[in-house]
DNA sequence: CATGAATGAGTTTTCATTCAT
DNA sequence: GATGAATGAAAACTCATTCAT
């Protein structure tokens, strides 16, 4: 088997092995009997343990971050909200087309070593960053309303991170051009009937008037969520 | 020191180690040392590393389980998006008020034991099917529009589990109150301005035509995001 | 409590728990819960554990020692049979009436630490030696047979130890007395019919010859004893 | 080195170290020192330390079974009594072959767990009824003297196990068929003359005269056995 | 290149013993 | 004296990594 070859069977296979047991919980044993090779072998194509775990890491981000295109604002470019659309498409393509390293990179947020950590938060704030600032465009643009960016990019991105999740983990479509949808009508418009006036339950001002008058109702706690 | 106290304190201790590297990376010894206590006496009050695990985890599911009220939808009773509001607000107050456990279980979502996932997945199901139910219900009631339930909820739910993050990670704001309303206000409305005529980006046949014509956009990458 | 009251009071309990667990698993932690007393408690009366198990022994080595008695062949001194037998009634009585160390001293016959266990070879050592000198003695006066006097002393205390063993593990009567008849008869007379022509079988000469024209019985195994 | 090679090779020593100092004294340590081998390497063919001690008994506890045959009782077999000798020989064959074994299943009767506990005691169980069913069968042929057979069973075992453990020990002969010789002329006539008049002896009732006209002889204990 | 036996540093865990109250 | 919380030395056990074949 040509040296690539191996290298790469061995990637998939650590890959598939990390992604169902977490980074910690997979051993090297049962990385190199998910690929049936000697333990050795390993060793011959990776430095260590956490060298494998962080080329793969490594692909992925650089996946995702390959699908990710800066806004062009320029007159005649595809429209923005069209740009935001194919980023969304994109990156859910990407992640849905690398199941498990979706669900390594969502799932091992943390807890490897310092080094790994850093790297990993490190693309979240790439990430955010340029989220913010494609939201300040998207304001400055009048297509996205006003708002702690940083909120506002935080709940978006948390609201196609636990897609991607629930979609490899079977719990729900894995189209990306359906997903994108999804995500598309949600920033558009939440998930509430447009027009209602919920005044009452939106603004923190008219909710206090409430609250007041009824608060007994915030202390009442749920008992049987958990058992 | 009377046990009850020491133990309290180890908990106390433990969760903040745990928060801080993780549930692997966390050693014994780092515990005890950051109690200043000895390795001994941590046996004293826990069978094991697991064990003192399981029960801050399992107390804060509790917690956050307890916060967490099924709408009512009786005459009379609070107007059910109030009770949404006042849902959202105790979880995120819960997850506020405990930065270090809601650290924790957004960042080792898996990896210890199958026993332990299992756990910590059956806690998540139920939210979702809480979740699922209650979107139902909105449905029902003309207050949540259509959709499929699960996919709605995986959006919702994400956008308040990232918010929680970034926040005990204090990159945004960390009031209970102010982030309830941007997660009510996300949820009413999305991100973008209302009114918007996105239907080019929105409706994936409308986007179809678009693509079509200029299809080199999707599969341009972008390099320096990752470097 | 008065101290001496205290400190038998933990002898007792700690007897019972080596006689149960042996020395190594019984824990300190068993004995004093055992006895009702705080862990410290302990410690106030005994140096420490080993100190507790040594004395117990001690105590019941020199009872049993106690129940012996050099046989005396003076001129009108009482038959030597009858001080045989007397030596073998207090020795079982000793025993019987101590069913907790007996178990201890014949369970427990190795692997304490190299002190302890040279106290006991020591003891059994002496032991070994009286008999084989009671057996010269016997030999002498035409009592015992001939024949080597250490085998025959280990036979004769090999039948005493398993005869006590399996009494206060209650698999047999409990009776000195009776035990004493039983061991009494034993050496008197073995367990066969007296005046059997058995010496195909007794002698090794007589049995070589049958052994060489039959020799395939010898290697026959049995299989179902141990599935 | 090969596998099963490195097994045996540590289960020799293993059997050599429990032997020396009995199961809970001797330290993994001392067993990898004693085989010159790296602590880790005994992991590679054991569970834990109960596994090795356990199969190592396991397997004693099969030769040992497999020593002794059932005693025939069909015409033209082998005479039952030979038939007997024979076990014996075989048992003191396997016992003498395996000093190791020997020492630690007499030495280390009891106190490893429950569990443990409990296999050897049920071997012994198994030895003890096939032991008084023999005895039976002898009882009815004629062959062996009436009386308690779980009593005489016990006294002819222990005068076996104790011959073998001094023999181990190194104190007396290790010629098995020497010493199946000295078992069976015990059996046949104890170790006392034949003949004698020993009823005041041996007889319960006679001696209750010579005691009560000398008591004092009973209690008057022996002061130098142990000092 | 491939193998898999061997290594040993690193962790967890146990429990006899101490000591402040 | 009595208590029981605290200690830490000593074991057991794990597993990433090395290396002779």
């Amino acid at each position: 088997m040509k040296r690539e070859q191996r290298r790469q069977q061995l990637l998939d296979h650590a890959r598939d092995v990390f992604a169902e047991k977490g980074y910690h919980t997979a051993k090297i044993d049962d990385i190199v009997a998910h690929a049936n090779v000697a333990r050795g072998t390993f060793y011959l194509h990776f430095a260590d343990k956490r060298a494998v775990f962080e080329e793969l890491v490594d692909d992925f981000l650089k996946r995702i971050g390959g699908a990710i295109e800066r806004i062009q604002l320029d007159e005649g470019a595809t429209p923005p909200l069209l740009q935001l659309r194919n980023n969304v498409f994109r990156v859910l393509a990407v992640g849905l087309d690398n199941p498990g390293m979706t669900r390594i990179l969502l799932k091992n947020a943390a807890g490897l070593d310092p080094d790994f950590d850093r790297k990993v938060r490190g693309f979240y704030r790439t990430l955010e960053e340029l989220l913010a600032l494609s939201l300040l465009n998207g304001q400055r643009l009048g297509l996205v309303r006003a708002g702690d960016r940083r909120v506002l990019g935080a709940m978006s991105l948390g609201a196609i991170k636990e897609l991607l999740l629930q979609s490899v983990e079977n719990r729900i479509s894995s189209e990306a051009r359906l997903l994108t949808d999804e995500v598309m009508r949600f920033l558009a418009g939440g998930i509430l009937t447009p027009g209602l006036v919920v005044d009452a339950a939106l603004s923190s001002a008219a909710r206090k008037i409430v609250e007041d008058s009824d608060s007994h109702e915030l202390s009442a706690p749920r008992k049987d969520l958990v058992h």
